[in-house]
DNA sequence: GAATATTTGTGATTTTCATCACATTTCAAA
DNA sequence: TTTGAAATGTGATGAAAATCACAAATATTC
């Protein structure tokens, strides 16, 4: 089953013929490794689910440092949501780690889903409820954690990242430096 | 106007009769200065849509320090969200800081609103969008802000929040200990 | 309005982590 | 397979902010 259908249907039933009309609603684009799918300052056209691959969101500030916003793997939806939602110059970039293809969802796509079908409205709202969810989550974890802590989470929660990814990309999604990351991430 | 009306016509139309619908699904409760509405562990059966007063919502961590998630004062909704959702025990707190009333929406009635009326659904997906999009300025500021960055920040975005609560539970909220925010809070 | 609690300011000290610098290892691509 | 680039480890140093301690100023409440 496309996996797209599958995560949807992990939260409100579908016929053969609904997915197929949603689905006629998304493109298709194939991403290689170091090409952008959204630079600062770019309008953002659309919300990006992972069909494969490896993406990263992330910030860079005026002194040049990048600090990761998301990882887009497999099932995970990635772009700048801020710009997206409120169609303002992107923020924040998104470029591939890892050869990808997405399915691309415009804004005006989007809504139109959810206004025809209820049950879309009802998809996207517990999705996001889910993502704010966890960003508190993460949020607290940088409050409250040390970097140790946090990266002890992050293994936890996500032990194939930290194989696949850099530590340097780790290093810059737990606020952390290269360097402290470096210095207990192999020992006890 | 009642201003639940007002923010959810900021979103989507509503009728007299559809307004009072809705409305019918809240519960109207008073809260005193230092009462808690959430405690950890408790069940969460509310969501609180603030209609005076001020609330704060935290973490406390085995130490006993404070972690504001946020805070609650005239049209802010507040809960646990983790636990709401999820049903499952609070994890976070949330409690008076001055004299509030609070209008109280259970999950079982924002799930039947929102199965009846398309556009409260609408009306939720739209404001957990917001709530994401905030989180994550949030987050980028603790990341790429240092304390007094992230003062001046909230001052400019909240200017209100500052004179109306102790400097001790901004610097909570800002991740930054109270002695620290002193030292600068005032200096030009 | 006196008494008590809460909030705020400020010095001294310590801790944690960023930064800089460079060596080593691993990877990728010509 | 060689060659350059990326990624990683590690020491030395410094800066920023936490913590501790206490005084002063403001609020609150009985």
């Amino acid at each position: 089953m496309h996996i797209l259908r599958q995560q949807i249907q992990e939260i409100t039933p579908l016929s053969d013929s609904e997915f197929d009309y949603i689905l006629s609603h998304f493109t298709n684009k194939k991403i290689k490794k170091h090409q952008f799918l959204i630079q600062e300052n770019d309008l953002v056209p659309n919300d990006y689910f992972v069909l494969s691959g490896f993406l990263k969101s992330y910030y860079l500030n005026q002194e040049g440092k990048e600090y990761i916003m998301q990882f887009g793997t497999q099932n995970w939806w990635i772009t700048d949501y801020n710009s997206y939602f409120n169609q303002i110059p992107a923020t924040i970039n998104v470029d591939c780690i890892e050869d990808a293809e997405v399915l691309c969802l415009s804004l005006i796509n989007r809504e139109k889903l959810c206004s025809e079908m209820h049950k879309m409205e009802h998809f996207f709202r517990k999705k996001s409820n889910a993502g704010y969810v966890a960003l508190q989550q993460r949020l607290l974890t940088l409050l409250n954690n040390n970097p140790r802590e946090r990266y002890e989470k992050l293994v936890k929660q996500y032990p194939v990242l930290i194989q696949k990814v850099p530590k340097a990309l780790i290093a810059s999604y737990l606020g952390v430096s290269r360097e402290t990351l470096s210095r207990f991430s192999l020992k006890k």
